[in-house]
DNA sequence: GTCGCGAATGCAAGCGCTTTTATTTTGTTT
DNA sequence: AAACAAAATAAAAGCGCTTGCATTCGCGAC
């Protein structure tokens, strides 16, 4: 319709200002007047890329991943970038198996959450020569691309906090640490605080729990039915603390009077807790 | 490597009984000794699908969304189906776009959020033979696929228990209903049923929000500074509930005691508010 | 052992683009 | 008006897979 080859039409749409403006704005014509739309498959086929951007993150559930892929989507769609998701629910297999399949869709890129993977995997995808950047975690040499921030450095931080603030009794209720470097790091910076204080995170003190309201409450009665009980829980993330405080709300206590409780991440649920909640 | 020729892989990969038992263990480890993994791009083009569904939601920072799309993907991931997802931040415009994005990369379906948008969209869609399911909302005569619940039902059920315990001033705080079916049909469902027992929504009773915590916030100020105050004030939904919630709180009024709150959806936000939300 | 038939496999033609290379057009200079 | 360089466009060769059709194979019946 616009008398142009095919070539043309490709150049007007991938690269317009290659195109004299008459001809284009022909070309333009054409391409509004079918609502004419490139086959994503053949474009793929022939350029080899997908313009898609994959993530694997944990789950959507947890407010902080669901926040982190919306922003994700926004800034990559301002770019004519696709976000394709995946979720592998805390699990190590499942989050190759979901590697695996995002690059079989031929994503470009990869966004990841912390560090801890087989190694296998960094290799593969090395060899495969697809970028990645792992986000939610960062130490001192690590040796991909990373944006994130020391887990260890912030728990220990508020460990301490904790700590000059009179607490002697401090238990941890922290997420799973399997394939979890950042759980597993928040654990590592409670423990090198106290210890820097000349305390310890006595094992009966420490529960691993999922990352739900419910089993958070669970770990919390648990940890507060020890004699001597705990005067402060430092919590994995802000769910585990606000199932940690309604069970210490049912269990008639109050806090921070009787109990002080502390979480990670600062989502929204933090702002709505009655007291407001002290997190990272 | 296995001495076939591509067809015989492809079958293998596609539909591996039809592939001889033998002739496939061949082919099988051949893609296994070089991690072989198929072109999506070919794929696409020479079978015209791409076992991916679009999704366009308005935001995933809101739990109810989030939620929804895990299940989603899991569920689309459980039968080799991939999902890609946008987000309109409720801005109808911004959906279309995003409509046609998603069908630019050749989705094989869509899910939208609620009925509300262009009848040109539909036409669009249902020329290009692209299937859609809408989710959210649902109405009787509704003349696309749907799965939802009645949002102006349920709105109703709520008022008339907010009636029966007793109130007669009653405020609501909605969602933005421009482009929003679901928020439109909880303020009909609240007039209706105030209408039913003899009240009447004010004008002055009712302040569209977008659903974040400090917007109900500040429109549960505005309803509460009123005179007379309101007793009870129903919400849009939960997120609007608890910014409501911590308005009552900061001003120094007590829930339920000198004002009743209501939410909607129930999502965990719900559980961990004291005293503990009433929601649809 | 041969034959015949259904099942298994191979052949080859695309699918709709992009991109390199070749050709044509345009504009400038003489 | 001719000659040339530069810019714009066309031609055509794939990209890696699927799939209809043709061919071959394997197996049971004779």
């Amino acid at each position: 319709m616009a008398g142009v080859s095919t070539a043309t039409v490709s150049r007007v749409l991938n690269e317009p200002e290659r195109v004299r403006a008459k001809t284009r704005r022909r070309v333009e014509a054409a391409v509004a007047h079918f609502d004419y739309t490139p086959h994503f498959g053949g474009r793929a086929l022939a350029s080899n890329r997908t313009n898609t951007v994959g993530a694997v993150i944990p789950t959507m559930e947890n407010a902080i991943f669901a926040r982190g892929l919306q922003a994700l989507q926004e800034a990559l769609a301002a770019d004519g970038v696709t976000l394709v998701v995946a979720t592998s629910n805390y699990d190590p297999e499942r989050e190759a198996q979901q590697i695996r399949t995002l690059l079989g869709r031929g994503v470009d890129g990869l966004v990841l959450i912390g560090e801890a993977r087989d190694p296998a995997l960094y290799t593969m995808l090395e060899r495969r020569g697809v970028p990645f950047v792992l986000v939610w975690s960062w130490r001192p040499d690590c040796p991909w691309p990373c944006v994130g921030f020391d887990n260890l450095a912030a728990a220990s931080a508020m460990t301490e906090r904790v700590v000059d603030l009179g607490h002697r009794q401090i238990a941890m209720i922290a997420g799973v640490t399997r394939g979890n470097d950042r759980a597993a790091a928040r654990v590592e910076g409670v423990r090198a605080a106290l210890v820097a204080r000349g305390l310890k995170l006595d094992e009966s003190n420490l529960i691993e729990s999922p990352y739900h309201l419910e089993a958070g409450a669970n770990a919390a009665r648990h940890l507060l039915a020890a004699a001597p009980r705990p005067s402060a829980i430092i919590c994995g993330n802000d769910v585990l603390a606000a199932g940690a405080l309604t069970a210490v709300r049912d269990l008639g206590l109050k806090a921070p009077a009787d109990v002080s409780v502390t979480g990670f991440d600062d989502i929204d649920l933090a702002l709505v807790l009655d007291p407001s909640l002290t997190t990272v």
